[in-house]
DNA sequence: GTGATTATGTACTAGATAGTAGAGAAATCG
DNA sequence: CGATTTCTCTACTATCTAGTACATAATCAC
């Protein structure tokens, strides 16, 4: 689509756009985007101010492309867990990837998305939208795959919309029990709980 | 068990320091911890600075107590919605209860201490504990009256820890998607859609 | 009333923070 | 090479914020 380097002119930027990126989304989902401060931010992406400025634009710029990242990041991820089959599975991938984010390696991270974004979006309606629109496809896509699976008799059909809820109600609780420091195992374990109940749905 | 007034020395409050925390924590709720300065909750609450610093001892002291009257507010609610019977209406008035809370007065409340001590906690262990504590034991609670649900035959027994497990995350996501600004009666209808799921085990 | 005691309100300080100016460095182009 | 363009980095500014000093006002004890 688009040819790797368009050859600027003047002095070649020293630093790797995505990999700043990354060093600032860590410090953003440390701190929440209040809490931290250019200055900590500079010194975590070894950048210096005026060239986050000149990059990014300022402090918004770059929590903004942190939220790209962590977002264009995640939907590959819920797409190849949700494709295994049989749903049981599909549901352990989805949620055991959820863990992976949600519980490391820094302690109490949680999710980006709800954790930091939902701070942010009190200041800013252009963030409040896109944290809409990636819940809601995300709400989307476990209502197709869970309505996939009750067309292949693994749920009875009536289920679905409420399988759907409380699959999503259980990512959001983990993002929130994460971040407040609720131990992996711990949540691992209240997971094993409501994937049996719903696994009972089939049974029944 | 107290006396109402143990005649202080000087001169007198000229405020009431509830109505104080209360205005405080709309303050709090709205901006968060870390967004809400000094000066606006000055303003909010009609007390100047050394003022507000001689009756809480600063911001954290001033936040601590509205978080305090939040989780003294709301525990009798609780108790009050679970004393109901059967199940189902128990859980409808909680989940009533905690719409009232999450959706009222002002947009995109939430609860407070989901939208906001999670915030104070990176801070703060003490808050952490707390926060812990309270969730932990609203955990324990709902566990009971689902217990005792599965004693009466309303439910199996089997269901109880994960019905449990259902109806917490289902308060978690209310709390989260009524700050994100989803509509109430958005989500009522979903509330439901789970209130008929485990009301379904009832009847298998 | 007089003095002790506690609350109020203005005006301040010290520190942090977002954002910027401007000199200098590293690259491309001719 | 010299001119131009783009990035880097030190140093600065303007603003905001938490917290405080101090003078004043209201109440109590006697």
């Amino acid at each position: 689509m688009e040819q790797k380097a368009p050859r600027r002119r003047g002095r070649p930027p020293a630093f790797d756009r995505e990999s700043v990126v990354a060093k600032a989304q860590r410090v953003f989902w440390r701190e929440g985007p209040a809490g931290a401060s250019l200055d900590s931010l500079a010194e975590a992406t070894g950048l210096h101010k005026p060239s986050l400025y000149a990059a990014f634009g300022g402090k918004s710029g770059l929590y903004s492309a942190a939220l790209d990242a962590y977002i264009e990041s995640g939907a590959p991820d819920v797409r190849q867990a949700l494709a295994r089959a049989p749903l049981r599975k599909a549901l352990e991938a989805f949620f055991e990837a959820d863990l992976d984010v949600f519980c490391g390696p820094e302690d109490r991270r949680g999710c980006f998305l709800i954790g930091t974004a939902i701070e942010a979006a009190a200041g800013d309606p252009a963030i409040r939208v896109r944290i809409d629109a990636v819940l809601t496809g995300l709400r989307r896509t476990l209502g197709a795959r869970i309505a996939s699976a009750a067309a292949e008799g693994e749920l009875a059909v009536a289920d679905v919309e409420a399988a759907t809820e409380i699959v999503y109600a259980t990512h959001v609780m983990l993002a929130v029990e994460a971040r407040a420091g609720t131990a992996r195992v711990e949540l691992r374990k209240r997971l094993g709980r409501i994937l049996d109940l719903l696994d009972g749905l089939a049974g029944a």
